[in-house]
DNA sequence: CCCGATATGCCAAACGATTTGCACTTGATG
DNA sequence: CATCAAGTGCAAATCGTTTGGCATATCGGG
């Protein structure tokens, strides 16, 4: 029957049956330049009817942009990401924009980088992590606009970035803890390299300036291992310090695994405030994870504009830091004193 | 000083440089044509020097195609969606894909719709999950590449389907709580009019015929509102098996604070095996969810050469049904006999 | 009723890569 | 030496939209 495939009408179709010409249609889709409501409301029914969508390629190939924003995330499953996901998508939106997101691969961690080079989109925000490919998107951003959110990069000053306050989330966790009466600590970092787990780190550590340290991913196996490793070196704590609420868990696990009482015997606390957290009860602190995508989104919209403009780059861009906020909820209490 | 923006290279340029004609760099990149490994390699060095890499909307524009899928996701953050995404990505790396994701935008919930027609992409998984795009869903499938996955869609039979076998995921769950002497049941479903919820159900009540059926969304304020329904209306039942993980959360959260014990006085089962299952021990089936990704992936890359190859299309397409297992915990038991 | 101002529409040239038909140069083969 | 095949170049058409230059219609004021 119909071995003819049904074609997507062209402007050029659309412009013939409104009776126009394509530059007509082109500026009622634009409104770069006056159209008569008359004509506007003509063209749009034939559009409207037809179910016309102009093919984006073409206009990208054109004018250089095409509407269209990538978040890079490392691993989407990790809710934290998704949130942050959530937030870019959500200030995208106001501003009409388009967005897309893609994990970074294991075997082609560059692929995303592309994204851009080729054209795809016109900007990508950048959910640091992976410290393998932190020369290139330093590099990349030199030409293309780049926005990094979540983690600070050493040397890249010129890049626009956005991260949570963990200095003093730190501090918070700290304080509650010390407030509580413990004075020596556990704490779970994350890799050394990342600024955001250092400066967890160091703001624990003003108030509980004994504690002891350990390193490790940020995964819940990460924060089971080392707290399993803490309790075979006999090591003395009462509260236990984790970078992230994952880690936390691991090491909830293991303490059920060991008979500790929590929070009677051990306190502990994560950080990220996830889904998990609330359903195990974990104090924690709270990343506005979904402001971070916001602002990472207004930032990088700013930042397209101004590479377009040919506009004279400041030399260097401040972090935008954003506030954290202490959640209490049951795994941390009173240091017991037997 | 360098006012002049640094442009990227056109393959014009490249060939220029690399002593050869546009027509040779192109087939060196494409394949399309013999080319003597010499030259290549000569090419190929040009091409890594100077970064080109080809404008994606010139191809697309000119040949249809552009290597690019789409997955729509309801919403990104919800973990078990995360992972189907993590599967459909992992297969279309295997295939030389790239993959963008998109959460369909409550405001303009046709958008993403719109990234195939206007040729951004070259087919979509989409995650069904909103009723209200259904039918839009089945009209768009006629002209373009799409595969639904986790959920059937009624007078879909056109539509590659892929979904979790949710029938038998009830009826182990069914299985489960019987042996364990339960009778008595208060099944919490999804909304009436998914499939998946439905099958859910109807597998559970095949083992346990007397079960009272409850429903609501499949998140967990929902469960703490069935839940607290049923425990105010005094109905009388053992367990508890809910539509989803999240759901079966809720109803933790409720039982805990009527000081119900759980699995002492009442046994609690949920759905899908996301993250928290694991960390609060809960009883659950699991959902192949990175398998799902990957069938739906290489099901949509078949209807994307069929289409394109314009041969005839089957009148209908079966769904395909992926193995579930149970996954037992800490959150049941055998009933209490008082 | 005329004239300039303004609003609106049309034409055609880009944008950058792909692809096709044909011609040409090699080196190998019979 | 004739022939064939593989490798390569050239020029041109194509994809669909945008946009600047130019032509035309419409309107108010004098």
């Amino acid at each position: 029957m119909d071995a003819q495939r049904k074609r997507r009408p062209t402007m050029q179709q659309i412009a013939r049956i409104a009776g126009v010409s394509v530059t007509t249609v082109s500026h009622v889709l634009s409104g770069n330049r006056p159209v008569s409501p008359r004509t506007a409301e003509r063209v749009n029914a034939v559009i409207q009817r037809y179910d016309y969508v102009p093919v984006s390629a073409a206009r990208r190939l054109k004018n250089g942009r095409g509407g269209l924003i990538a978040l890079v995330v490392p691993d989407l499953t990790i809710s934290y990401f998704a949130h942050v996901a959530k937030g870019v998508e959500r200030a995208a939106e106001a501003a009409g924009l388009g967005v897309i997101i893609c994990s970074v691969s294991v075997n082609a961690p560059r692929r995303h980088l592309d994204l851009v080079r080729e054209g795809t989109v016109d900007g990508i925000v950048h959910l640091a992590y992976n410290q393998q490919l932190d020369r290139e998107i330093v590099a990349l951003s030199a030409d293309y606009p780049v926005v990094i959110a979540d983690e600070e990069l050493p040397d890249a000053t010129r890049i626009p970035t956005v991260t949570a306050d963990n200095l003093h989330g730190g501090r918070l966790i700290g304080e509650h803890l010390a407030a509580l009466g413990h004075r020596r600590a556990l704490v779970i970092a994350g890799p050394e390299a990342l600024a955001s787990s250092s400066q967890r780190v160091v703001g624990v550590r003003e108030l509980l300036p004994k504690a002891l340290v350990l390193r490790g991913e940020f995964s819940a196996d990460a924060g089971y291992r080392l707290v399993d490793e803490a309790l075979g070196s006999g090591l003395g704590f009462t509260c236990i310090a984790a970078a992230s609420d994952d880690q936390a868990l691991g090491a909830l696990r293991r303490l059920r695994e060991a008979g500790v009482d929590v929070p009677g015997d051990m306190s502990i606390t994560g950080f990220d405030d996830g889904a998990v957290a609330d359903a195990v009860g974990l104090t924690t602190v709270r990343q506005p994870a979904i402001d971070m995508g916001v602002r990472a989104c207004e930032l990088l919209i700013e930042r397209i504009q101004d590479m377009n403009s040919a506009a004279e780059r400041p030399a260097s861009t401040p972090v935008e830091l954003l506030p954290v906020e202490l959640i209490v909820r049951r795994t941390t209490g009173p240091v017991s004193t037997p």
